[in-house]
DNA sequence: CCTTGTGAAGTGGTTCACAGCT
DNA sequence: AGCTGTGAACCACTTCACAAGG
């Protein structure tokens, strides 16, 4: 395996890329740096440098191959084989990840849903039952789950995130307004509306535009 | 005013200090760089350089009295009163985003909740009514609106982008997955649950460690 | 003595501009 | 002729290290 490190920077664009080369007409097939950077709000510069750090596969004069330029970023990011996740909290958060459709097309499957409520497990959402948390450590290693989706009211954030980090898992999306705190070598990001709009507040405050994104 | 410009990189992290400073321990009154730092999990140096370009307020060799330093953030974030948001699809998630906890909290508060779906006119979630699509330039202008989240399924979220921006509105926060193209001067924020999970994947795969975030 | 505030050095990312292929 | 691939310049952010101040 050719051992070239992305960029962090690169990284975060890459299923940005992705997902407006699935998003292309579909008789397409070759696309310009130009035409992805239209699509994908950005520099087209930007576009070349980060796919080159795919390993370039590009031709000059003509484009990328879009088939070929989706199945590059994909094994870059290691979607070629769907991977199992996990959701931690039934709620109303919780509840819309696991209807959400997009996982199968996006390369994961959910394994399940768990809450620490009795009264919740055993119900299901959209076809998917709730198993109780104290399930989880088992079924992560059953399944070979390393990611996982907390969506627990913020109080529970950090209980669940050390449960899911004892289960074994490795990268952890965190939607709960909290900030949670794993031992190295655990992997969280974290995703908060409210952090979101204070930032478009900001800028929203501001006189047009000293842009923001 | 003092016309100080924050960095970007600053401006998303004021939120994550508010939330951190919010969630300490009711009793302090001060918090030092370094406690914030470790709250934050950032490095104290950067927690230093990021307030400082708030009009420095800490004390040598004592550090920041914690609820005047909240107000300083809210202040620069403009959530000094709290800003009206329209959420724009009444799916799982918009349902999930309306019965959120954290608006008021966090500044905001939801003017309405709007969907395309004549069916769903008139039902309401956690007493929130949906209304249709139509009302909503009106409702905007009156509520002097400049904020709203599209939280459609994707093939519709350009279309509503452009309602949203007919509507008067600069700043958007996009649940949808897919990007959608605004005019100069409108902000857009994308937060898409498969892209995080597939900068995760992209971590995942890799021997332990090369940190994300 | 402790902790802030900040120049200065270091790091990483972006953008330009053009050489190199096809 | 057109578009990629990339060195090099540029710019932004981070981190260090220490002087300044309570």
């Amino acid at each position: 395996m050719k051992k070239i490190t992305i960029p962090k920077a690169t990284v975060t664009r890459l299923p940005l890329y992705l997902k407006c080369l699935e998003g292309m007409d579909e008789t397409l097939a070759t696309v310009s740096s130009a035409n992805l950077a239209e699509a994908a709000n950005v520099n087209p510069a930007k576009v070349r440098k980060d796919l080159s750090f795919l390993g370039s596969n590009g031709t000059r004069g003509v484009g990328y191959d879009r088939m070929q330029l989706c199945f590059e970023i994909r094994g870059h990011l290691g979607l070629n084989i769907a991977a199992p996740v996990v959701i931690i909290g039934a709620g109303n958060l919780g509840s819309a990840l696991a209807n959400y459709g997009g996982f199968a097309a996006s390369g994961f499957y959910v394994v399940g849903v768990y809450d620490s409520d009795q009264s919740k497990v055993g119900t299901t959402i959209n076809g998917q039952p709730i198993a109780h948390i104290s399930s989880l450590a088992a079924d992560c290693e059953e399944h070979q789950v390393t990611m996982g989706v907390i969506t627990t009211p913020p109080g529970a954030a950090q209980e669940t995130a050390e449960r899911m980090v004892e289960a074994g898992l490795r990268s952890i999306l965190n939607f709960a307004p909290t900030v949670v705190h794993v031992p190295e070598g655990v992997d969280v990001r974290r995703v908060d509306l409210s952090t979101e709009l204070q930032i478009l507040s900001y800028y929203g405050h501001r006189s047009p535009t000293e842009q923001a994104s």
